[in-house]
RNA sequence: GGUUCCGUAGCUCAACCGGAUAGAGCAACGGCCUUCUAAGCCGUAGGUUGAAGGUUCGAGUCCUUCCGGAAUCACCA
């Protein structure tokens, strides 16, 4: 059990039987002493004061005492104002120490016996290229899922194509057009940059005509309506609900070029997935659990023909579930592919790494499930983040503003290729070991951008300034794990002495027990991070120990000093750390790197 | 207009779900490499936490109002 539980357990139990009052649990905080005070951990007393009633710094000495004498991790105390701030014993620390310094899954939990979790991210379309939202999508989705599986828990990553619909037809009408077929292998291109260009034509062709139109005295909206390309795309819509040969045909040609594409980046990225859901194949099922909701009265019609949910009750609108000529609409595959879901898992939680411009409709789909009565309503959770924008605002891919996944990437390593070679650090490397550097600085750097925020908030992405390689970044961090490898390297071969406890405690350090105390804190930082599926807890926490351990690698040497016991300990507690910034790097999908 | 979310240093982000003097990085300025990797370390400067009230021992955090921004309220996905 963790030091911080015992803590407030004994008091729970203390106050209990001294004053014979039940205190609110929630009401004994329990934190990290911090630094400009002398101790280890600290009670905040207040909360005491009004049912015992004594001055703060009476309860803080009576607890104090009493915590010394019955928990005996528990050297001394000291209070100023309300803050009761306590010691533990040196011993407390170097046996933590010497239980897990080796450890390689220290911080990681057991597997547990259970009904799956169910991660579903990514999600792209197939009329477009990855850009900088997809990245923050999938790097969520991929630590999140890595982050709950080192809690124990049972993960399957999915991944739910968006691969039909009228936003497929447009590329392909227009490749139909003005493709003069084009094939990536023709033009040299990705799949999916292919087929997004052909996208972008069809929007500026289809905004030609609009405007045309408007200019012929028709209002926007009848503009919009009655282009003819709108109709064209309308028309091969529907020849592709009714299985047209030669549009299905095109349909699954053009589909391939852009997961082919996809692969390509995903690849890069070091991203892949359990399970791949095909919207072509759950909109049907969906449709489905329509009509048996209609049928139970649970919907109804409108009088054109179209079903709708009625979520007045719930304290929503009306919601359209079935288009009047039956063709289905967003909300309908996604009643499909939970359903399907839930039968190819039976998860316990089914989490879905969506952006939060689609709060409500995961709001309505909750609802409608639990109308439906299907039993993994509660199990949907939908893991709701921020938007990337631009300092001016929004990326918009009609405006050519949307920053290209692969050409980001690329970016990054080519900077940090850039920044390597006037460090000049890599003589003696190979040509593929200087280039495996260069591919796992930049997409950690660019990883390590993103993760480190919380997600929920929205993020701005400066292209003109490009992602730092100093400070708060993974370079930062790759480069402490590179130094402790050098310094491991480096290390005599002889045996080490064994492990005792042969670090009096006047010979610990300030840094180094921080430095150990940081290291202490990793396994509730994993498990802090699955509960809130905030992978930049651990991303804030890797940083802060890679700059604690920097302070510590300045002030003191571990090879050079000449106490054997000490420099060995060192050595130890700089491995230890190796392994904590390994772990935590991993549970953001990072690679480190044993020189840079 | 209704609903929801967000406003923290010039910029990008933290702040342990109400706790001690709001912390980092970047940018700026000044130090530290004959010693284990200077992608580092140390220091200086930078704040009325959008504004005003309220709740209490205590508010960046909770409540109210206002200001500013975003998302959504589609027979788009």
């Amino acid at each position: 059990m963790h030091i911080k539980t015992r803590i407030e357990e004994f008091l729970l139990s203390f106050i209990k039987d001294a004053f014979g009052q039940n205190i609110d649990p929630g009401s004994i905080l329990v934190q990290k002493t911090r630094k400009e005070f002398k101790g280890d951990f600290t009670v905040v007393v207040f909360p005491f004061t009004k049912l015992l009633r004594k001055p703060p710094e009476g309860i803080g000495k009576l607890l104090g005492e009493a915590l010394v004498e019955k928990l005996e991790d528990i050297e001394s105390y000291n209070v100023i104002k309300g803050f009761l701030n306590l010691n533990l014993k040196v011993d407390y620390w170097l046996d933590f120490f010497i239980e897990h310094h080796s450890d390689v899954y220290f911080g990681y939990s057991e597997p547990k016996e259970e009904r799956p979790v169910v991660v579903e991210f990514s999600s792209p379309n197939t009329n477009k290229p990855l850009h900088l939202g997809h990245i923050r999508n999938n790097l969520l989705g991929d630590s999140v899922s890595r982050v709950l599986g080192a809690n124990g828990h049972n993960v399957k990553k999915v991944n739910l194509v968006n691969d039909r619909g009228i936003h497929i037809c447009k590329s392909m009408l227009a490749w139909l057009k003005w493709g003069e077929g084009a094939t990536p292998g023709s033009t040299s291109q990705k799949g999916d940059q292919l087929v997004g260009e052909y996208y972008v034509l069809f929007e500026k062709e289809y905004i030609k005509q609009v405007s045309r139109l408007v200019e012929t005295g028709k209002s926007r909206e009848e503009a919009e309506k009655e282009a003819p390309l709108m109709a064209e795309v309308r028309e091969m819509l529907k020849k592709w609900e009714e299985g047209d040969s030669h549009t299905v045909e095109l349909w699954k040609t053009m589909n391939q070029w852009v997961y082919e594409g996809f692969d390509v980046t995903y690849d890069r990225m070091g991203i892949s997935f359990d399970k791949i859901y095909y919207e072509s194949d759950t909109y049907l099922l969906g449709k489905k659990i329509v009509e048996e909701g209609l049928k139970k009265d649970l919907f109804f019609r409108k009088p054109d023909g179209g079903a709708w949910v009625d979520l007045s009750q719930e304290g929503l609108d009306d919601k359209l579930l079935l288009r009047p000529d039956g063709t289905s609409v967003y909300i309908t595959q996604d009643l499909g592919t939970a359903e399907l879901r839930y039968k190819d898992f039976n998860p316990s939680e089914m989490i879905y790494v969506v952006g939060n411009e689609q709060n409500y409709h995961f709001e309505v789909l909750k609802k409608v499930l639990a109308k439906l009565g299907k039993p993994y309503s509660d199990a949907v959770h939908h893991l709701s983040y921020g938007m990337v924008e631009l300092p001016e605002g929004r990326m918009k891919s009609r405006e050519g503003t949307v920053v290209d996944a692969d050409d980001l990437i690329d970016l990054m390593e080519k900077t940090a290729e850039k920044i390597t070679r006037e460090l000049g650090k890599t003589e003696g490397m190979t040509k593929e070991q200087k280039q495996t550097l260069y591919k796992k600085m930049g997409l950690a750097a660019l990883k390590y951008f993103i993760l480190k925020v919380d997600p929920r908030k929205n993020m701005v992405f400066n292209p003109n300034e490009s992602i730092d390689f100093n400070g708060h970044t993974a370079p930062f961090i790759l480069y402490t794990y590179a130094r402790i490898h050098s310094v491991l390297r480096k290390a005599p071969n002889d045996k080490l002495l064994p492990l005792k406890k042969t670090i009096a405690a006047s010979q610990m350090a300030d840094k180094e027990k921080e430095l150990l105390k940081l290291l202490h804190d990793f396994p509730v930082i994993v498990n802090e991070s699955a509960e809130e599926l905030n992978p930049a807890i651990i991303a804030n926490y890797a940083y802060e120990l890679a700059r604690e351990f920097n302070q510590f690698y300045h002030d003191h040497s571990i090879l050079n000093e000449q106490d054997r016991k000490v420099s060995e300990f060192r050595l130890r507690l700089a491995s230890f750390t190796g392994i904590v910034i390994r772990s935590a790097m991993d549970l953001l999908g990072v690679d480190v790197v044993e020189r840079m």
